[in-house]
DNA sequence: TGTACATCAGTGAACGCGCGTTCACTGATGTAC
DNA sequence: TGTACATCAGTGAACGCGCGTTCACTGATGTAC
């Protein structure tokens, strides 16, 4: 395609937007029917094969634009929970010389990422709701494509963990499987976030716990586990108030 | 039904299984259609009526079974890792008094569970291929029966986790929560394993990891933190040869 | 033990409908010279 | 700037097929007396 792939033909764009619809609705992918897809987007039935093979092709299409547009965003977003807390241009410090800043600093950085990446699943549900379900889905085709995605999402979070110094040094391959495992059950818990409206503030506590949990484990694993438990005690001292858990509490 | 519901009767039991295969075979459940899976049962299309009102009761009574004889076995080869490693009827040791020898019992039940686990796993493929699938998948009803499902796997393992005493004491809330993020996790890498046979050694691996790093992420975060990473140090000190991670060597 | 009846699991034929896909066509936009 | 042609996005009619579902039926098993 010569146009930029944000200037898709408008048949194009309607029959994906429709199949977004379609399926948030409580239906997979592979079982919509092309002259349903074609009602849906207010165009002839046949219009879909001016720009489709077929479902699949479709799916992939849908995944490369979604591709696109939630990955940057995601890295904005984590940049800009980071700032929020560590000004940009303050000087670094090491985790050795004063782990519990580090720490907090850290914490407020998770809790801020949670709460804007729950922000842009509000405003992109049917997105999200595909994507989760697909990943699973019938299509292997779909499958691979969702993986490679959050392969690239658990490397850019990983990138933004090291270029962040939000945790103690470690060596890639572990910041990176911790990373995997976090994506993989930030999306999952989005399902839960868009069924359940009334639980909002319950599963971003539930999200941040799970992922300081993980942080902390790898921590632990990898050699830092008493500098992350001494700061953490001298923390819980200063802290008076908890909410559920103790880093859930207000610093 | 007046029978067990193992002695399901012969039709029933042809369709339901004649749907693992199809939907094991890159379809989801809602696709499928009754002349399809007739034929797969090698049964006349409207026998389907006989036994079942559409495909999501079908979906249910699958998910019955598939509960009825899963969440015992699973239990079982948890208490079996754990004899396998503490020989019933050997004095209980207390966290407080010897950290690291209940550290590597636990490392040790952890492996041999992930072992059997994926034994299973191996055994009953379409099963498992169905759950993950439908547990994202596009039926509400179904939906919700799985994550009824999972909650149950997960009071299971908490149960079993208090019972077996693989970690320092921890409040039931925690415990279960970490519970829920295991099976989840587990079930979804069921999916790499049974998909990837020759990554299994590396995703058995991905689990124990993946176990060990949420284990010792929420024994630090509840306050045991510097006996875990006392534990974890003197054994390091004592392993020689570690394979991929400090905890993944033979102790 | 026999008889009469009910229930259950399965069959086979038939229905009308929505589906995927093809074909020939249209009008708007882009391109060569 | 005009002309001729190509490409692109979309339409409308038509096809044959597989589908879900219903109906009336069968033979085996269970049950009451």
């Amino acid at each position: 395609m010569s146009f930029p792939s944000t200037a898709l033909a408008q048949g194009k764009r309607l029959l994906m937007e429709a199949a977004l619809n379609l399926t948030a609705n409580s239906r997979s992918l592979s079982a919509l029917s092309l002259r349903e897809l074609a009602r849906e987007a207010g165009l002839n039935p046949n219009t879909f094969y001016r720009h489709f093979k077929n479902l699949d092709d479709m799916g992939m299409a849908i995944i490369e634009e979604m591709s696109g547009q939630i990955r940057q965003p995601l890295r904005d977003l984590r940049r800009r929970a980071a700032e929020s807390v560590i000004p940009p241009g303050s000087p670094p410090t090491s985790w050795e010389e004063n782990a519990p800043i580090n720490f907090v600093r850290s914490v407020q950085v998770n809790k801020e990422t949670v709460k804007l990446f729950f922000d842009y699943v509000e405003s992109n549900p049917n997105a999200f709701i595909m994507g989760v379900r697909e990943l699973h889905g019938a299509s292997p085709t779909l499958r691979k494509a969702l993986r490679k995605l959050m392969v690239s999402f658990a490397e850019d979070m990983a990138d933004d963990i090291e270029m962040l110094n939000l945790l103690p040094v470690l060596e890639r391959a572990p910041v990176f499987e911790m990373a995997e495992t976090i994506s993989r059950e930030m999306f999952l818990l989005s399902m839960d976030y868009i069924e359940q409206p009334g639980n909002r503030e319950l599963i971003a506590q539930k999200a941040e716990n799970m992922i300081m949990t993980l942080s902390m484990g790898y921590v632990t694993l990898h050699g830092h586990g008493e500098l992350m438990a001494g700061a953490l005690k001298q923390l819980t001292v200063q802290i008076k108030e908890n909410t559920t858990y103790v880093f859930g509490g207000k610093p």
